[in-house]
DNA sequence: ACCGATGATGTTAGCGATAACACCCGTCAG
DNA sequence: CTGACGGGTGTTATCGCTAACATCATCGGT
């Protein structure tokens, strides 16, 4: 009679249908080898037929796991952790996998072991945590060692089971190639000095300089912003012998572009710039950027998979992976004048 | 002996460590009003000792309900629908709710049904659907009138409740302030025309000049990417009549920026430029860009404000909330030369 | 001093699944 | 012919919680 009032379809319901036992039906829904094939199909029907769907807090409940990933992320639109979460949203919901993500205004320890902890009330299979400065991987240590746990951009100096881009190599590459074109050496933008993917991009920066024997000018500290990169680019700009520079990421870059622009420097040709990211608009900036790309749904898949390991294995083998940069060449980069 | 194998202490472990029932311990936990101010203390104090949590999983099998929210939206990294994601899931987990987002490659009715569906499983409370275009607003027609769905920029036309930055007003103020500036009339670079709200903003756009009796020109169709932009940009840099563009957005503002920069038509001085989404970095683009500037977190808010009054009590009286957007000046306006 | 109302607590019965075990029935080796 | 084996199925217990009802003391009103 009143509709709204009948409940969903449960287990039971689809037995009596099937004129079976409601274990049988479970054996069906978990593809247990010791069922006769027609009275699988029977059950199937039956399933289909009422719309049955199994209620995943029953199952929870008895097994003492669910199918949830909890992913702690800050609470920024920045491009890369933007990405990043995104790719992995997609790579998680294809392997049946339900994604809670707990945002966090600010990535202290208080903050990250909060969200941690709500996680944690919600029983998730495991968690990874985008960690891409010192407070936020400090804050791993209060993790409690039976919870799978990832790390992307994390520490590279902690034990934790990490996935992250290869900093190093991209930042190697992006200098290189400036080198290549002819420049003396190459001043770097940095993005803030407490991040590992900064700190990663610095030292292959410096790493490409000191293999090629040239002068490793001071490092320009800024944070990620348009406005720092703007900042750093005013100075760089009033310098005649900077002819090259290296943004940590595509926006800081395009501060640096603004900033030579008001001067009169022409990019590229009396300063060359790459970036970092290859954030979609960067082919459109003035002139298009090159810059470094990195492979999101790459570190996305691994960090999955990295995390999968360790809810069935326990433990994994090779907790470290990385993801290797591309450069992008588009017209910010020519010999000095 | 063996730690590992210990479980959880679950409410009768707490019942027992403070001398009570375990139902007296669901009481604390739900703030029942006839449980005695010592004992209440009492449990507490022993749920603190035991570091005991809720199953969310056994309580969700009882009551029938979880505190899970479900967000499908489109695997992209556009800005707007970045940032109101990010905005809504602080929004949410403030308010105790979980929120699990279900990524879409594209907002066709197929994926989004079945992006409803895995939702539907995971029996969450309520659904907040992303809807920027038609074929994700007829897709909602699928989904079961029981389940409290809230549409973010999606179908004005349509019944559903529905939160959406106030295109119209956004665009009406930028076309305003252009012709404000002395220009005769304002050329309008497009979002993609089945988006609502590039629609939207093309209505406020036209209205603006219509009430001032100017022409109105043609609309610039475009997607939302600076290489489009730059596309159309490079259309009107060659039209010597044009002295004012309103973009869809920031990075199609961007790419009419580097089309003008190009043919060597100085912004603002010989054309004015205004955008949409005020990204963090516009501030940084050459010149600095006059915008538009939507308030997500308000967006998020209301969002979550409705949903959940759907949750509580079945139906809304407004099931409609708009957002005012505000007029962001910086320097690429200025009288026509 | 008795009664019903009220407050504080305990007891019992599920929610909807899986796990563990029991059972029935053929088949096949001895 | 019999008993061990194993595939196919059913029965029962259980996960951790909340809802509903039961119980018991306390208290104010007549």
């Amino acid at each position: 009679m009143d509709q709204k009032t009948t409940r969903d379809p449960a287990m039971t319901d689809v037995a009596r249908l099937a004129g079976v036992s409601h274990q049988t039906v479970s054996r069906v829904l978990n593809d247990h080898p010791n069922v006769r094939e027609q009275t699988r199909l029977r059950v199937r029907a039956a399933i289909k037929e009422l719309g049955y769907r199994p209620n995943r807090a029953a199952r929870a409940l008895v097994t003492g796991k669910t199918q949830l990933i909890g992913v702690v992320a800050q609470n920024s639109t920045l491009y890369g952790p933007a990405s990043l979460l995104s790719a992995f949203e997609e790579a998680a919901g294809e392997a049946g996998f339900a994604v809670s993500v707990g945002r966090v205004k600010v990535l202290d320890r208080e903050s990250i072991a909060a969200a941690v902890e709500r996680h944690r009330d919600q029983r998730v299979a495991g968690i990874v945590v985008i960690a891409p400065n010192s407070s936020a991987a400090d804050a791993l240590a209060d993790v409690p060692a039976e919870l799978p746990l990832v790390t992307v951009d994390g520490d590279p100096e902690r034990a934790t089971p990490l996935v992250t881009v290869d900093q190093g190599v991209g930042a190697y590459d992006a200098t290189t190639h400036l080198l290549d074109a002819g420049h003396q050496t190459v001043w770097h933008v940095s993005g803030p000095t407490d991040w590992f993917d900064a700190a990663g991009r610095v030292q292959g920066w410096r790493r490409a300089l000191e293999l090629h024997d040239r002068e490793v000018p001071p490092v320009m500290a800024a944070d990620w912003s348009a406005s720092s990169g703007y900042r750093a680019g005013q100075m760089l700009a009033r310098m005649p012998e900077v002819t090259a520079v290296f943004a940590s990421n595509d926006h800081l870059a395009l501060g640096v572009l603004r900033a030579m622009h008001e001067r009169g420097r022409r990019v590229p040709h009396d300063v060359s710039v790459v970036g970092f990211d290859d954030v979609p608009e960067a082919a459109y900036f003035i002139p298009p950027l090159t810059t470094v790309r990195p492979d999101f749904a790459a570190v996305a898949r691994e960090t999955l998979g990295l995390l999968l390991e360790q809810v069935s294995e326990g433990e994994s083998a090779r907790p470290r992976r990385t993801i290797a940069p591309v450069l992008v060449q588009r017209e910010s980069v020519a010999p000095p004048a």
